[in-house]
DNA sequence: GGAATTTAGTATCGATCGGTATGAAAAGAG
DNA sequence: CTCTTTTCATACCGATCGATACTAAATTCC
């Protein structure tokens, strides 16, 4: 009962989403979000709560429906390709846009005032979560002989995210999608292989 | 003639570029500065001018007190060892302060609102400015054979870089120093090598 | 048709933002 | 000493920050 909403919840959140892709969770203004909405300032917090419950379903919205790559990249039979998919989606994300280059993951709050402390620690777990993830996957290749027995799954899985959030901020620099690319190609120039051909890792 | 400074003004800087370090440009306000450097409002703007001047300011100061390590890097015989030693320093500059870990390059300012465009821009430019000097070296490298003539120095310099931002956004996110280490030693364990003995650039 | 309930939109809240006017205190010049 | 110049420190500026009262409009229940 009561008066309908005149707006969409979903549009009007991938519009907030979108203005924090671009100027972070603190330089995000109630004033940007308006506009990039459309919705009158009582309507967001009717509708979302406060800036850092906005924030908080943003950062949802941006893994389910830009970040869907990556949990699709894990399913691939070799964690090369694993690999290679990731970084293959997130050279395309991080240039595809182009009001928003980069990731909002980084973007979104690295640094800022002690308000926003919350808000990067979220941020912080949810890129941790990410590594996790990548980790156990590199695990399970271990255990299928995909990759060698001396591999480092969880060195690998950070050198991986840090290659990827090193591409969000180049890419927030104005970085071309070729160039990301080579430099994914680099990145991946030498992983361990156990079909022994090219890299160092013994038997 | 007239009275005399009652601080410090290098010292001064140097605590307001620490708060910057750590909260970035906009998060650092006035309060945060006063706070940190001792000295009054109108005495940060009689002595360095306005918050972006003083942010150039000490942008100026890190690079000078805080990335003197990247030049004397750029000298090493080899492009691996210098790249060996940049990764070195940057992985103990990040961790080195327990109170502002990361990269003021980085985290100063990566995303903001649209005054602080001018500022991002900065930061851009002083980041491309490593980036270039880090492929002028490998170019040089080249030509002495230290790198094989397939090698791309734009891609390499893009590289090297890239892994150095992602340091910083996983520094600030808690990684210890030797986590960064053991991603730094992966991200070099396939360097081009004209001594063709582990990788696999064909001479 | 009211009565109740929810939203839209204006107008505004106190707090904080970056930035200054102002006058007292401290130094040198004569 | 007096005069001039510069710094220090309090107090304050307009603008903007995130967040809300409040009224009118719209919808459902009875």
């Amino acid at each position: 009962m009561g008066r309908q909403r005149e707006f969409d919840v979903e549009q009007a959140l991938d519009a907030a989403l979108c203005m924090f892709w671009r100027k972070g969770y603190e330089g995000t203004s109630y004033t940007d979000l308006t506009q990039a909405t459309g919705v009158e300032r009582p309507g967001l917090y009717s509708a979302f709560g406060n800036k850092e419950a906005l924030f908080r379903r943003a950062i949802e919205r941006y893994f389910t429906h830009y970040l869907d790559y990556f949990p699709v990249a894990l399913e691939r039979p070799t964690s090369r390709e694993v690999v290679e998919e990731i970084f293959r989606g997130a050279a395309e994300l991080h240039t595809r846009h182009l009001d928003r280059p980069g990731c909002l993951g980084i973007h979104g709050a690295l640094a800022g005032s002690d308000d926003a402390e919350p808000i990067r620690q979220a941020l912080v777990e949810a890129r941790a979560k990410g590594e996790v993830m990548l980790r156990e996957r590199f695990e399970r290749a271990k255990q299928e002989g995909d990759l060698p027995p001396s591999a480092n799954s969880a060195v690998l899985a950070a050198y991986v995210m840090t290659v990827l959030h090193g591409m969000a901020v180049q890419a927030k620099a104005g970085f071309s999608h070729d160039m990301l690319v080579a430099i994914t190609e680099h990145a991946l120039s030498t992983w361990p292989d156990n079909s022994s051909l090219s890299t160092g890792n013994p038997p």
